[in-house]
DNA sequence: AGCAGAAGCGGACTAGCGGTCCGATTGTCT
DNA sequence: AGACAATCGGACCGCTAGTCCGCTTCTGCT
């Protein structure tokens, strides 16, 4: 299951104009939802703040769910590649429990950090464009089974995601006034049941 | 946090036809979404099938939210009387840690068997309607702030919820072939770090 | 350099959504 | 029976994601 491959990483040949229409619609994207957050970015809010034409995005990106995922490859790119080749715990090198414990603290911290471009990403049951989630739910299932083998590490990946799943972490900023350490360790503390 | 006086359940005269077409509403309403799933019940095909025009239904249940919120209460509130007066485990007079564990087994159990509509009632962060769903939380904080005295029991609870969400029982159940014996060994499994 | 054809572009257009509004209708109480 | 308020229906609004196609612009070849 390794990178994935992410799409649209640029034809053989694109042409120039193409390839600042897309730098720019990107960084449109990025902005309107940094400024505005989610619900502000419609494509032809994107096509506006851009300055080209709605049909240039459709073009590019295929869909809405199709701009979120490439918005999304950026950081997940550098996060894939802490967990690939990064040093322990998060990457290779340490005992299973630890790097288990290290993927979901830093998991949350990235979508801590990125919340608003996490719950418009966060994909849906059944939706095609879900490459850079099941990198996630490989990565954990991969570590389940190793701590657990008598359970069924599919499962509990996915139960493990859903915990720290955007909706979830949205709720927490909005009603629960904790500060980080607690949902730190609140996060540890369910862990345990799988880490031991 | 009682009952939460779930809202519409009828007021003091309510005229005949106005009391008939509420319940064709539902009525059909709940048809479409076991026959043809969420994405079939738009506020237009529920007002067809019902055989009312759509203001009918905005009258009564003040919108989309309000609709599927009212679906929501037939089973949600059985499930609550489980909780507050019904026999251990799920009732009270059982550990804390046995209630969780029945608690949790229970509400996968009943969404799992009401799909369709446990993921449209899904509460988004900042839903103001999401007191059936608010009363799910504080249950569940209750018993883990027994269980772990010395962690933020909100917090905690969230994730617990976030675990066996809606969303992640469609994933389980349209991308991971396994049992029902699977999923409630996974869902104890992972309780097992909070219930000791 | 110039040209031809391919690639890209933009924005009018469509279908469908949740939600509103108000003239026409209907039930209810006296 | 009659009057009045509650209720009804569906046209209408603003918005969305996504499509389509005539026009423009780039680029590789000669």
């Amino acid at each position: 299951m390794l990178p994935v491959e992410l799409p649209l990483v640029a034809d053989r040949h694109e042409r120039a104009d193409a390839a600042a229409n897309r730098a720019r619609i990107l960084r449109a994207a990025r902005r309107l939802l940094a400024e505005q957050g989610v619900s502000a970015v419609s494509m032809d809010a994107v096509a506006a703040a851009a300055g080209v034409g709605k049909g240039t995005i459709f073009r590019r990106f295929g869909s809405r769910a199709g701009l979120t995922h490439a918005l999304l490859d950026d950081y997940m790119r550098s996060f894939q590649d802490a967990i690939l080749t990064g040093p322990p715990p998060l990457g290779p090198g340490a005992p299973a429990g630890d790097r288990l414990e290290a993927f979901c603290l830093a998991l949350v911290s990235t979508q801590w950090t990125h919340m608003e471009l996490a719950l418009a990403a966060d994909p849906q049951p059944g939706d095609p464009q879900a490459g850079a989630y099941s990198f996630l739910l490989t990565h954990v299932r991969k570590l389940v089974e190793q701590l657990q083998p008598g359970a069924d590490a599919g499962v509990l990946a996915l139960l493990i995601l859903g915990a720290i799943s955007p909706p979830v972490l949205a709720w927490l900023r909005r009603d629960v006034s904790s500060g980080d350490q607690a949902l730190a360790d609140s996060v540890v503390r369910l862990l345990r049941g799988i880490t031991g």
